[in-house]
DNA sequence: CTGTTAGCGCCTTCAG
DNA sequence: CTGAAGGCGCTAACAG
């Protein structure tokens, strides 16, 4: 492994002179500066990420998280990602400030991202919420070059450092495959969305739709319903719908509240096979009882690493993310998480 | 973040002392030594990873990986996690070499893994033939006190560091689950595995067999075989198969070669609708055509990943792993993957 | 523009 | 049994 002691030497340099050579810090002559990266190139020198980040201590660099909510069944689980992601970057000096907003509200958010760069962040991880007075506030990051990545989201017309998310288009194709496959390919159904004015959950419908139009004419969609931001009324909404519906039999159920959705499912008497989202307690318990037949996954946990991660890649090796990280999708059903025999 | 040398002022002593009393390296008095450690934990001291490892570089630690064979299309997969591993490591100054085995031969993966000592190896990767000079040697690695992870396999009657690999009966039981979903619960059907001299395959088998058991009255399994270790053997016999069992369905095919297993099912000229085992292109080809109905996922990458990173672990911050790390087995189906219309 | 040096936190060696 | 010092690779501050 080559090390800028190496590189120095054969250059008949100093360390320092590598240093700014190899890091574009300027104070250093054109030539010197080319002859050292033609040998570190030749000699295929890596930064040693190690090394880097011991000396980095004296930085104290530090990422801010700035969530959209307080918190959900979903970003409970995003959270656990972030905490792990923590607890790997300590020891590299770099720390970590959460933000928790108040349910949707631009302004406490706008805040939030103050208060955080008030308080010397040199990142941000954000789950925006889409509102001019946010989208203004990322482009000021952008010129005050901090860097951020969004978070389990979509937004359009914004410059970003990175984003990490799932495939929205894809989780709703997905949903449409597996109602055909649970009903045959003909039943009457009811899907349930959450807020559209997160744009991710508006692209998951569409690709829903598509795919029942493209492959299922056997289908019929009764109606498409956006949930509320709160458990009760989203109880009481599945619950009336499936009365004024009553020859659906199967339920599409994308809400942040699952446990709304199995107990009105529940409580209407019928039989009813639905596919759920996202994986809180109850949606587990409610799959092993059988109450409800498959759950899509988007990983929030990892989604939440990632997040953090592309960050201190960056801090620690340089390293320029991707544009997307795409965390995959993946379906549960009984059998895949129920007590095995024996 | 406390270090060494906060403990050191607060206890009076140099951080030399402070190093032996943390790292029971003995040569030191015992009440300094719990003196020492007491402050250590009212503080809670965690020692630095980083730093550490930069000290470490003069140990030059290095991992062995042995396989059983020389690759195929699983492993293949499994081997770029563990390079993926590699480059994760090398900062640290842990380096990795490689071991391939001829195909299941006993005496060669022996001598592998003397080699492997021999070149100075501070811990093993190993994915085990299931013999008894291996075992037996596996036994000394113990007595040499050379920690070693086993790989993507069961083995009884030995002790290790670590194992990590997939829940072979979860993966028998889904594909149990899907196929009563596929067939609606009833139909003739034929399954193929790869050796049983594998234990995890064996596992698999016996729980795949109990869910129909259990759950499907209306499947007859008409027969179970055992693939032979080379692709146009494999072809062959399944073609044989559902000549000789005209009225079979449904395939459950977990082989090494999926293309055999496809190319078998699309030459019979039979409807068949078949569960793939792993994800090598031709699955994912044929998954997308619709030529197979769905695939389980034991994500071999992420196996051969976190066999390294056990050990990284281990090396860097003393982490004592799991007994087992079991990595999930999902489920792809054509909606998973194929391209999404616009 | 370039060199020197003092750390970052930990470990090892060498004196005492 | 304990302390002091040097070094792992890199960065930053200061001196020239």
């Amino acid at each position: 492994m080559t090390t800028i002691k190496d590189i120095a030497e054969l250059a008949g340099v100093s360390v320092g002179t590598v240093d700014r050579a190899l890091n574009n810090r300027g104070r250093i002559s054109p030539e010197a500066k080319k002859r050292i990266e033609s040998i570190a190139a030749k000699l295929n020198y890596r930064k040693n990420k190690v090394a880097k980040s011991l000396a980095n201590r004296k930085l104290n660099l530090k990422i801010a998280v700035v969530l959209h909510i307080h918190s959900n069944e979903f970003f409970g689980e995003v959270l656990r990602g972030i905490e792990r992601a923590r607890t790997e970057i300590v020891d590299f000096g770099i720390s970590m400030e959460l933000y928790r907003c108040k349910e949707f509200d631009p302004q406490d958010q706008l805040h939030l991202i103050d208060t955080a760069i008030a308080e010397g962040a040199n990142a941000v991880v954000i789950v925006p919420i889409n509102h001019p007075e946010i989208i203004k506030r990322l482009h000021r990051l952008n010129e005050e070059h901090i860097p951020f990545v969004l978070l389990a989201s979509v937004l359009e017309d914004v410059k970003f450092f990175s984003a990490v998310r799932c495939d929205y288009a894809r989780s709703g194709w997905m949903a449409g495959g597996l109602l055909r496959l649970i009903s045959g390919g003909g039943c009457k159904a009811l899907a349930f969305f959450p807020s559209f004015s997160m744009l991710g959950h508006k692209q998951r419908l569409e690709s829903f739709r598509l795919y029942l139009e493209k492959h299922c004419p056997g289908i019929t969609l009764e109606n498409v319903v956006e949930l509320p931001n709160d458990g009760f009324d989203s109880y009481q909404i599945v619950r009336e719908e499936l009365s004024s519906h009553p020859h659906v039999s199967h339920i599409v159920y994308n809400g942040v509240y699952s446990e709304a959705g199995i107990k009105a499912i529940e409580n209407s008497g019928r039989r009813i096979q639905s596919i759920f989202f996202d994986f809180a307690p109850p949606t587990k318990q409610a799959l092993i009882e059988g109450k409800i037949s498959a759950a899509i996954l988007q990983q929030p946990e990892e989604q939440g690493y990632r997040a953090i991660m592309v960050l201190f890649d960056y801090f620690t090796a340089n390293v320029i993310p991707p544009e997307q990280t795409i965390v995959e999708s993946y379906i549960l059903f009984k059998e895949s998480i129920e007590a095995l025999p024996k």
